[in-house]
DNA sequence: TCTACATACTTAAGTTTCTTATGTATAAGA
DNA sequence: TCTTATACATAAGAAACTTAAGTATGTAGA
């Protein structure tokens, strides 16, 4: 993920989420999504995407479908059934984080 | 930072953030801090901190006074003017980020 | 007294996760 | 024809951590 090497981490958990609301994606239609969710904030690089897919394939958590689609090969990533806990608990940890970190980052609220 | 390997990148944003508050903060007070805001989700360990401090004093947004209490020895880091500066775009960078980040973990808020 | 834990800082080695760059290949539009 | 979009893969290098080891003092308990 590009737009200011900010967040380490958490371009595994974005994916999952996808797909977690998605059913299936293919790496290409991952990239423009973010792009328009964010409003382009967040540029996904496919050197960073591709890999991360791979792992998390190797891990069990998504499995693939390749369909030629327009004379191009697609290849379709969905989430294992370990890939949809996997989805929960990675988002929810990312929320948790997201909390923490607003702690710090803001300690007047909160106290009250 | 540990807690969960989650989010590399926003470590330096946080000190600088905790300086902007504090005025001058030693290394060690900052992990004790962060812990205390964050009811101990984010610990930070000695072998992210120190490396991170003495690149931003390296980097010329942090300056040190070193001072003897007890016995130990303790090295205050304040916020030079620049850092002053870079404290506040990175905290805003690092608040974007959240939004945009938010907007992926949760697409149907924000479209009404 | 010895042990353990807290305080306080430093640095090296290894890992993870990116960025940047390169390569392959097809389709569409100027 | 040239560029841009679509679509995937992977290697080299950088950044930012974790883990681990080292140095050193103060305090509290067995």
């Amino acid at each position: 993920m590009s737009s200011s090497k900010l967040l380490k981490g958490s371009l595994a958990t974005i994916v999952l989420r996808l797909l977690e609301e998605n059913d299936r994606m293919y790496g290409y239609e991952i990239t423009q999504k973010v792009k328009e969710l964010t409003a382009g904030e967040f540029k996904i690089t496919e050197g960073a995407l591709y890999p991360t897919l791979h792992k998390l394939e190797a891990e069990g958590l998504l499995t693939t479908e390749t369909q030629p689609v327009d004379g191009r090969v697609r290849k379709y990533y969905s989430l294992t059934k370990e890939g949809n806990a996997a989805a929960r608990s990675k988002v929810t940890e990312l929320e948790e984080f997201i909390i923490s970190l607003q702690k710090v980052l803001n300690p007047k609220l909160g106290l009250g």
